[in-house]
DNA sequence: TTGCCTTTTCCTGATT
DNA sequence: CAATCAGGAAAAGGCA
């Protein structure tokens, strides 16, 4: 699923408590059946139940104006506002994910860091996502990098392309624009400075630490051991 | 304040 | 020659 670039987007803090019971795919049928401000039928894609709570904020009535509003806001100033929002997009589906990887991390590892937190009786796991994200952004936790890279490879978008997968299986992705990618990471971690170059040499010391690992060929990087959350398939492309 | 971790910045040298 | 890779070193910044 491709989301739109100029898209600005958040979880919004009245999420039905229980999402639809419909599939994904139900969902981004009824989804884009309303007027989405895309064309969704060029990158459609087979969605999971992972993709399920942010298919459920574009379901929402709030969210419907929202896109109108700034549809409008958009025709206005629609040379102000552009690229940047993407990334605001993808720091908020890096941090959901972050949650959904912590939470399947928890709940199978029965990690000590769950030990205090009982949890809200009655707490949907919804509620329970929300509550996460919001401790999460108190505690101001910044997207690293490898998870930044991971969400740009699974949420891609048409015109800011800068990573594509080699290798879905084996976890290899080539940068297609190495330019965009460090103008992306710049964008999210708001330094100008950023070029390919520190980028790439971040990536790098990743490879100690068994989050990404040496391959072969120019541009190219493997996700490590270490690294989790890409072998998660909901973006599989329908043909 | 301190230590740890991640990332940034700069650098040299090698490779494509 | 430019772009990229590899990795050392030091520093910055965030967090517990």
């Amino acid at each position: 699923m491709y989301h739109h670039p100029a898209m600005p987007f958040s979880l919004p803090s009245n999420l039905p408590e229980d999402l639809p019971p419909s599939t994904s795919q139900a969902l981004l049928t009824e989804v884009c059946a309303a007027s989405l401000p895309w064309d969704h039928s060029e990158f459609a894609y087979e969605t999971s139940d992972m993709d399920l709570p942010f298919l459920a904020c574009l379901a929402l009535p709030s969210y419907s104006t929202l896109v109108s509003d700034t549809c409008n806001m958009a025709d206005k100033e629609s040379t102000v506002e552009g690229p940047p929002q993407f990334t605001e997009l993808l720091a908020t589906v890096t941090a959901y994910r972050r949650n959904l990887d912590e939470q399947v991390l928890q709940e199978n590892t029965k990690s000590p860091f769950m030990v205090g937190d009982t949890g809200v009786p009655g707490e949907s796991k919804t509620q329970k996502v929300q509550r996460e994200n919001s401790r999460q952004k108190k505690k101001g936790q910044s997207v690293h990098l490898w998870e930044f890279v991971r969400d740009l490879l699974l949420y891609p978008t048409k015109d800011l392309e800068a990573v594509r997968w080699e290798n879905r299986k084996e976890g290899t992705f080539r940068v297609i624009r190495s330019d965009t990618f460090a103008q992306l990471w710049g964008e999210q971690k708001k330094n100008k400075c950023m070029n390919y170059e520190k980028l790439s040499r971040a990536l790098r010391h990743y490879y100690k630490s068994g989050i990404l690992e040496r391959v072969n060929g120019r541009l190219t990087y493997k996700f490590g051991r270490k690294a989790h959350g890409w072998k998660d398939e909901p973006l599989q492309k329908v043909t």
